[in-house]
DNA sequence: GCGCTTGTTGACACCGTGTCAACAAGCCGC
DNA sequence: GCGGCTTGTTGACACGGTGTCAACAAGCGC
């Protein structure tokens, strides 16, 4: 594991950042907020605590960047939803939640409850800018396209309910997802059936 | 305001104890986990700070009751489902929980996302509690008694549903409470129809 | 009034955070 | 190679929050 044990390095400014937040990412993903000290990170990364604060100014705002990164969504997986009629389209949108939300999951649902900060300002503006991105391919999918804020709301209240049931599913282990895949298909084509109208 | 700037007095300790406890449950509720501290509950109750500790033991068991009487429902509105079919007991359900969320809905809403602390593995358990007693709510006013695992994680899930929405109504108001309404009983039937039978 | 119980206090040590002047690694011109 | 410069990097410092604990005193019984 010794990656460098040697003196002190020089790095490039963005490969030092960048290092030490991937250290971030892996620690914050671990333990919480509150359980990761910037000493951590630093020793983490072979690194006197101070550059810590050099390069991320306060510990709030690297782990800002850390949430940010593991809410972004790599742009390659970006929604692509078939042409088809809506049972389909409802179809492929779930199969995509739940593939993205699947493959890095410790990442992303320790990220959605905001692993030791929600209530934050700050942070649940970072939060609730991926639930946008999330209901906005929802609504895309299923043919809603008119920005309408009512139908944003229950769209973001779709993503709530998809967040809490992966999580029934990974973290807890009882759901499948076979069962997790029924339950979100049903409940997405009644809300376009009879909820959405209303907006 | 001023209560008792008096000398030092004498409280039993359960006087003393749950004068502390209610400021600290409005402290908490005003403000995040990591902005209050132990001086600012002491300091609005009138009292040393060693004396939190004395009762609390730590900062964290404080938190932990805090939100065990925030999430705590009174228990004089626990249920009382009237008998009748499947549409008027969804409808009494939910209208349950829309007026117990809307009643204190600073606090119960500023617990649920666990106003700094979601994560912490305590924390976690108190909440998960709590999602726990309402969904056994929603299973036996939907008719289903039997403790089946998988149809417990699928009422905690509708839970989520619940808790999201109420969220976009009552914190960001881009839902009525009829959309709102609306949308957790259509989304419930059809759950009861659709999705329940799977476990 | 005296003494005892015990609720209450203030000081202490510890830890994590953010700042900042000083250091040195690496590159350039010579 | 070698001085000088830029700048990435460090360690020490001050500050604030937390938990502990011996000492204090409020109130009760005698």
């Amino acid at each position: 594991m010794s990656v460098d044990a040697g003196q002190r390095r020089r790095l490039e400014p963005d490969a030092r950042r960048e290092q030490i937040l991937s250290v971030a990412v892996r620690l914050f993903g671990e333990r919480g907020y509150a359980d990761v000290s910037t000493g951590d990170v630093a020793s983490g990364a072979g690194v006197a605590r101070g550059l810590v604060n050099h390069y991320f100014g306060t510990k709030k705002e690297l782990y800002l960047e850390v949430i940010r990164v593991m809410l972004t969504v790599p742009s390659s997986a970006l929604a692509l939803v078939p042409p088809g009629d809506l049972a389909t389209r409802t179809e492929s949108i779930v199969c995509w939640f739940l593939d993205v939300v699947s493959r890095h999951s410790t990442s992303w649902l320790g990220a959605i409850n905001a692993g030791g900060m929600a209530g934050d300002a700050d942070v649940d503006r970072v939060i609730t800018e991926a639930v946008d991105v999330a209901a906005d391919q929802v609504l895309t999918a299923v043919g809603f396209v008119e920005p309408n804020a009512a139908l944003h709301a229950m769209a973001r209240s779709y993503v709530g309910l998809a967040t809490s049931t992966a999580r029934e599913w990974l973290q807890r282990g009882d759901l499948t997802r076979a069962q997790v895949h029924n339950l979100l298909t049903a409940t997405l084509l009644t809300m376009v059936d009879r909820v959405f109208p209303d907006a």
